[in-house]
Order: structure tokens, then C-alpha cells, then sequence
DNA sequence: TTGTGTTTTACGACCTCC
DNA sequence: GGAGGTCGTAAAACACAA
């Protein structure tokens, strides 16, 4: 239903022929009051689904969503759309083993490793490979063979929920993603990065709208300019790698 | 088809913390 | 000094109106 919401609030977030032939099937998905603002949730009490309690900033967002497997009904059902454009079977369909590792009593069933899901299958990049050879044939290289590539539907969708589990990921969290997305650490940290920067974003432009309606911003977040409530919704957790989920619960909490 | 606007990856600069 | 944070930006990918 998370996914359903953010289909509807954010369209371009899985945009393009890969959203429209290839995405999940959003009709499957459980209409999500609770997420009908993506930007309110609520509390996150209970649900950690990598064993991390929940952080601080939770309070600030809406309600978890209640199972993953509101996402779809498996794939059998789900399957179909998702060979078109490179996609592997397991993007596109969603059983709730998928998301078992958001669920703590499922917590012994990860991510579905990355062997399971070819990289090289899901990924569109071989055929969007060769929009990156005018950069090497001019030498215009940055850092990596290709300028930029596209995450799958799966990638982002799995980027996202742990995003909305917690808005910093710790290197543990970091190092089991990237593994299971077939993506690198690095791409794991700056797309959180990104994430997080569009979030802000988001912040600011709704309290922006907010002000401009006549409305005042000042009910929720006081005299708070936008950069100053989007660091107290998002404070960055100094000092957290290496510690321990426990311990960052502690140390967000203590903020 | 094409021009334009938006979103998504990726990076560099700079900062803070340990 | 290294890791990771934000901020700003480049450029690809994409949507969509004309």
C-alpha cells in the first residue's frame, strides 16, 4: 500500500516505461489512508524490522505500514509485466516473504539474496548502456564506467522501505543491502544521501505552499524556517557507525 | 517529433565527529 | 585522517504538452 501511495502522491518516483509496463500492480495494492500524506507518519513503535528500534524521528511519521505484503499478491499474479524491459521475476512481484525482513518475526528471512535475483537480469542498463559511450569515447569519464544508471523498481522499492524504517542507514543495514540489491555501498549511502535531500525538499516546498495558502506553518513547526525543522524532523546521527542498532535507537533518542 | 520541465544517480566541496 | 553528513550541481532518464 506504501508503494500505491507513493504511485500516487509521486508519480515520478518509478517513472517511465518501467513504472508504467513493469512496476507493480498497483491495483493490488490496499488503498493507504494512512500514507495518504506521504510526508506525515506517525509513530513507529514496535515495527523494526531489522531488529532497530525505531528512532527518534519516527514520531514524526505516519504509521507504519502494516505488512508488505500489501504490496501484491505474490508472484504468480505479478509476474508477468515484470520480464518486460530486463526485469528479472524478482521485480515486479512482491509476496510477503519479500518483506519478511521488515517484519520482525520473519526476521530470519532476509532480503532474498541477490543470487536470486540476477543483478545483470534486472538491471536496465544493458539497454541503456550505450547511452554512455559518447562519455568514453570523449574521455568524459566520472569515476565509474557510467555516468549514471537506472535502480530497478526492486532496488528503489527496497531503498525505500528501509528508508521509511530509518532515515540514516547503519553500516550493517548499508552492507546487507547493498549485497542483496547487487548494489555497492557507496550507491547504498548516496542514494540515503539523495533520499534524504528530497525529502527536504519536499519539506520545504509543502511549507512553502502551506505559507503561501494563507495558512501558518507555525501550528506544527513553530517559528521553525524549513532547513531548521527538516533538521529537527531529520537530525544526522553523529557518531553511528559502528554501533549497533540498540545503540543508535539510544543515541537518536537521547537527542 | 521536439522542446521543456522534473526526477534520479553521482559527484565534489565543505563540515562535523570520533 | 577517515567516514558520513548536507548542499549544490551535472547530466541521464523520463513525462508530457505543443
Amino acid at each position: 500500500m506504501y508503494v500505491s501511495s507513493l504511485l500516487e502522491k509521486e508519480p515520478s518516483m518509478y517513472p517511465g516505461p518501467a513504472r508504467a509496463n513493469n512496476s507493480l500492480p498497483v491495483q493490488n495494492f490496499v488503498s493507504a489512508p494512512a500514507y495518504s500524506d506521504y510526508m506525515g507518519y506517525h509513530p513507529v513503535p514496535a515495527l523494526d524490522s531489522h531488529g532497530q528500534p525505531a528512532p527518534a524521528w519516527g514520531s514524526h511519521y505516519g504509521p507504519q505500514r502494516e505488512d508488505w505484503s500489501a504490496y501484491g499478491p505474490g508472484p504468480s499474479s505479478a509476474a508477468p509485466a515484470a520480464h518486460i524491459n530486463g526485469s528479472s521475476p524478482g521485480q515486479g512481484s512482491y509476496s510477503s516473504a519479500d518483506y519478511s525482513s521488515l517484519h520482525p518475526a520473519a526476521a530470519a528471512a532476509p532480503l532474498p539474496p541477490v543470487d536470486t535475483i540476477n543483478a545483470q537480469q534486472i538491471s536496465p542498463n544493458s539497454q541503456r548502456h550505450s547511452s554512455y559511450e559518447w562519455m568514453r569515447k570523449n574521455g568524459k569519464t566520472r569515476t565509474k564506467e557510467k555516468y549514471r544508471v537506472v535502480y530497478t523498481d526492486h532496488q528503489r522499492l527496497e531503498l525505500e522501505k528501509e528508508f521509511h524504517c530509518n532515515r540514516y542507514i547503519t553500516i550493517r543495514r548499508k552492507s546487507e543491502l547493498a549485497a542483496n540489491l547487487g548494489l555497492s555501498e557507496r550507491q547504498v549511502k548516496i542514494w540515503f544521501q539523495n533520499r534524504r535531500a528530497k525529502e527536504r525538499k519536499m519539506i520545504k516546498k509543502k511549507i512553502s505552499q502551506f505559507d503561501g495558502s494563507g495558512g501558518s506553518a507555525q501550528s506544527d513547526s513553530g517559528s521553525l524556517s524549513p532547513n531548521e525543522l527538516s533538521n529537527s524532523l531529520f537530525p544526522p546521527p553523529h557518531g553511528i557507525n559502528g554501533l549497533q542498532p540498540n545503540d543508535i535507537h539510544q543515541v537518536i533518542v537521547s537527542e
